[in-house]
RNA sequence: CGCGGAGUGGAGCAGUCUGGUAGCUCGUCGGGCUCAUAACCCGAAGGUCAUAGGUUCAAAUCCUGUCUCCGCAACCA
């Protein structure tokens, strides 16, 4: 193979859960591209896989009374099935509980830490005796354990940091000067004066307080923190070796030509890694590319919105392949993208079985009806055709240049640019016309030859992002020539071939029927999204109060609670979202920071008569003291609502 | 003034770097055709290109102000 090597990774997959349609998107995305790079002739590595460890995977595993070893085996099994009835074309699926990954990070862990770069120091956060738990300042929920509700203390836990001031102005000179190296380029700004810029805070890459994890062979008790651990597959899988002579992969495939992976972990991609990297004298990946959310309707999709749409009852529903397109062609390359069952529908009946499926089948119908089957030999092209075979000679070109940047979905509508200018072509050149005349069977013969083979080389370049409808079609048209040499020329199709028999590749399909089918609840009434909507709001909010644990009287009792009268009221000078009012609470006047500066002005505060829990232990919030909390309601879409009294009863007074 | 992105016909997007007829897909309406999956083809309606100024012979495009939305950061007692 004279071509060039081609290294392409999602990210891994954290098997905490089961993955829904949006993590599934990443993985059908990368097969496209990798696809499209063996189709060039590209000696193409996919890699994708699981990440296993760390606490979150330990907690569930004892809630569910399994080992954790058992938890992740039970998900990351569920992770390669859906992989693969999505056609994903991986090369190789790594786990992080792999002994052969557990041993490389190891080997750079220790090696980081010969080298200097890796040092003991200690973590300060808070901590759960119970729970034995650390958290940061931003986990803890009033001064209290997330997880369990009890208090949590001031503590430090030793750990191991990884020096990353050290390597900063590099990986910002990198930066500079490979723009291409963060995609979209509009996140690249975001990377530099967010993190970059300001200075990093040494990372934390050791913790021991828990242990399912990559043991730390330099120090009992530590577990290898996500970074170090996660971020390593990608050369671990290759046979990287931090100690001497890496493996033949990985002296072939490394640097990695892009990774592909969500936008939210693209800070880990492009400054831990890179760091992680250099400190090791590696080359750093070309590419990373941060690809945009998968929104159900307006929402994200999560569970505790009830919206989470997993790809097997889609392709359930609606085949792989159409899953398949809708997730490559409606994504935007740079925004959010957005999945309905109506959207969804709607791109089946008019891409896929209006325009690609209907040609395929009246192209083929007609060869059967006027010859039997039979392929003739076209004659010399009129101008009419030229049009034609010029398109579908320049379609790889175009798609080449569209995927060249990634462009994924306006690589595929050059291809449907072909399929609209062969449905055009069977109105211009009229066959069933010719069919009626003798004297033109000739013409005919050529005129459906000209269409066998534009289909054809659609087919060719729709084979990355559509495999099996791809085979269908060659199956149908009967051909073998599915190269990409082969679409380099407009003779593929063999005369004195027969089609093969025309069937349907995708079925239109009635949107009303097909939702019921999909979820017949939906058919009670005139507002059916209402409901559902509203049924989503409600499962919300049971899931958001965690546990609703019965609570006695006399824990009841320990809230004091008192009507309180706004006298003042003015916006928190360093947060957008609070408001810091005083407040008259009997006789006293208490300061009260409360984040509901979206719903109300400090105007419209002053005079409001609220409730007021005064037991609270008072606290900074931005540096200003807030000595108590505002009673407010909220719902699912974080509409607010102040709590208040229905009466003229004095400040003061208790609530009970 | 924490950083950044975005506002373009009913919907979703391109065009903005490199000023010069505002383009694509879906939807709507009208017409054509009948090989085909009520599919296909053609045509039409529909846009103050968020807003106010500025530069220019010429601005969606460059500059400035304002409004709105989103992402990141922060934060929700």
């Amino acid at each position: 193979m004279s071509k060039p090597k081609y290294y392409i990774t999602t990210a891994i997959a954290y098997t905490s859960k089961t993955p829904h349609i949006g993590n599934t998107y990443e993985a059908v995305l990368t097969d496209a591209i990798a696809r499209y790079r063996r189709l060039e002739g590209y000696d193409v590595f996919f890699l994708t896989g699981t990440d296993e460890h760390g606490q979150k995977i330990q907690l569930q595993a004892e809630e569910e009374g399994i080992t954790p070893q058992e938890h992740v085996d039970k998900i990351a099994g569920e992770v390669k099935e859906i992989w693969d009835f999505m056609n994903t074309s991986y090369d190789k699926f790594i786990r992080t509980t792999d002994t052969e990954h557990k041993a490389i990070v190891q080997k750079i862990f220790k090696r980081l830490y010969e080298q200097g770069d890796i040092y003991k120091g200690t973590y300060e956060g808070w901590y759960c005796t119970p729970d034995e738990s650390f958290f940061t300042d931003s986990q803890v929920v009033d001064g209290k354990c997330p997880d369990c509700g009890r208090p949590v203390e001031k503590a430090n836990e030793e750990a191991y940091f990884l020096k990353l001031s050290k390597y900063q102005d590099r990986l910002i000179k990198h930066i500079e000067d490979h723009p291409e190296f963060i995609q979209p380029e509009s996140r690249k700004n975001e990377m530099i004066n967010n993190f970059l810029k300001p200075g990093l805070q040494d990372l934390c890459v050791s913790r021991t307080s828990f242990n399912w994890g990559v043991p730390v062979t330099i120090d009992d008790g530590h577990v290898v923190y996500v970074w170090i651990d996660a971020l390593s597959n990608y050369i671990s899988a290759l046979g990287f070796n931090p100690e001497g002579e890496s493996g033949e992969l990985f002296n072939k495939y490394w640097p990695a030509d892009v990774h592909i992976i969500g936008k939210d972990i693209l800070r880990f991609h492009t400054i831990y890694w890179p760091i992680m990297l250099m400190a090791m004298d590696v080359e750093l990946p070309k590419q990373v590319f941060g690809h945009p959310w998968l929104m159900v309707g307006e929402d994200k999709m999560s569970k505790s919105l009830g919206n989470v749409i997993y790809a097997k009852d889609l392709v359930e529903h609606f085949g792989v392949d159409a899953v398949r397109y809708f997730l490559l062609h409606e994504m935007p390359f740079s925004s959010d993208g957005t999945l309905t069952y109506e959207l969804l529908i709607q791109r089946i009946n008019s891409d896929l079985a209006n325009i690609l499926g209907n040609l395929v089948n009246r192209t083929v119908a007609m060869v059967s009806k006027y010859f039997d089957g039979v392929i003739q030999a076209p004659t010399a092209p009129e101008d009419i055709d030229r049009e034609l075979i010029d398109m579908a000679l320049a379609t790889a070109g175009n798609v080449e240049k569209k995927m060249d940047h990634l462009r994924v979905s306006d690589a595929m509508d050059e291809i449907w640019t072909l399929l609209r200018r062969s449905n055009k072509y069977i109105d211009e050149t009229f066959p069933w016309v010719l069919a009626k005349d003798e004297a033109k069977q000739e013409r005919l013969g050529t005129v459906l030859y000209n269409l066998l083979e534009s289909i054809r080389i659609a087919a060719v370049m729709l084979s990355p992002f559509m495999p099996e409808t791809s085979e269908k079609i060659f199956k149908q048209i009967n051909t073998s020539m599915t190269s990409y040499e082969s679409i380099k020329t407009f003779d593929g199709i063999k005369a004195g071939d027969s089609v093969g028999v025309g069937e349907v590749l995708f079925a239109r399909m009635d949107e009303k029927k097909k939702l019921l089918e999909i979820n017949p609840d939906l058919a009670e009434d005139e507002a059916p999204k209402k409901e559902k909507k509203q049924s989503q709001k409600n499962k919300k909010k049971k899931e958001t109060v965690p546990e609703p644990v019965e609570i006695g009287i006399e824990d009841f009792m320990k809230v004091q609670m008192k009507v309180g009268e706004v006298v003042e009221c003015e916006k928190h000078p360093d947060a957008d979202k609070l408001l810091v009012s005083k407040i008259k609470v009997g006789e006293e006047v208490r300061q009260i920071v409360s984040g509901i500066a979206k719903f109300y002005s400090p105007d419209e505060m002053v005079g409001k008569k609220v409730i007021v829990v005064t037991n609270l232990k008072p606290v900074k919030l931005r540096g200003v003291l807030s000595e108590g909390m505002v009673l407010a309601a909220s719902d699912a879409e974080g509409n607010l609502n102040l709590g208040t009294v229905d009466g003229s009863i004095a400040s003061g007074s208790e609530v009970r």
